[in-house]
DNA sequence: TCTATATTTCGTCAACTAACGAAATGAGAA
DNA sequence: TTCTCATTTCGTTAGTTGACGAAATATAGA
């Protein structure tokens, strides 16, 4: 019961699920979210961290980076269900498109050293 | 994005989740669930506004009492998949089965009656 | 009508959450 | 080592949430 309600409040939030949505896109770091979704870092890694104790996202060190992955292979049985599911979902949303979009025309390298102005 | 994330929210309570684990059972009046839950009227009531505005569980008035039971015909692309798999989950739970037995245990015009002490 | 019962709504309070900036941590580069 | 940049942790604040009891609403029955 705790995790799946683990599970449920790391998905209710809508900053989140447009992480989760992003990631569909490709393993990103932080500081890549950090401008997608124009908040604060601190913020952005408290949701990634949300996330990664719900077991739905993983994360990978590279150097200066952490890259976060959705957990596809192995995450519990929820979300083996919730992950797909959402995958099939809001695919038609403008700011779920607006945000892949930016994902894509992303240099990380560029983006990065941009980030604290 | 906001629907999704309302029907997240919603499942986000465990008191919650018991009440949709209870209502497969059957469907109950609000006082059945508040005997169980061993909360006040007015927080089930509450819970039970919350779920039937994410579309998860309808209403349906008898005399002096309103039923509430799982939306499984009509309910939205999330309730949909959530709802199926949400029946799958937790059956092994202890706090599931005992909400279980204290609803099969339990007859309605009686347990109305105590209600309010 | 008046009474009793079921439910919802309202007002309040304590606990939780999402946001921020500042400070701390970690890891590569000079 | 020292500097820089990426990330996390900490402290604070405003807004949300779950709980309660009291009051309001609705319906059945005397």
């Amino acid at each position: 019961m705790r995790e799946l309600v683990k599970t449920f409040k790391a998905l209710s939030d809508p900053n989140r699920v447009r992480i989760l949505k992003m990631l569909e896109v490709r393993p990103l770091c932080v500081c890549e979210i950090t401008q997608v979704l124009n908040l604060a870092t601190s913020t952005v890694s408290k949701h990634l961290s949300l996330l990664r104790d719900a077991d739905l996202i993983s994360d990978q060190k590279d150097g200066k980076w952490v890259y976060y992955k959705l957990n596809q292979t192995a995450p519990h049985e929820y979300g083996q269900t919730i992950l797909p599911a959402i995958q099939s979902w809001l695919n038609e949303e403008k700011n779920v498109q607006e945000d892949r979009l930016s994902v894509l025309a992303t240099c990380r390298e560029e983006a990065c050293k941009i980030q604290d102005k």
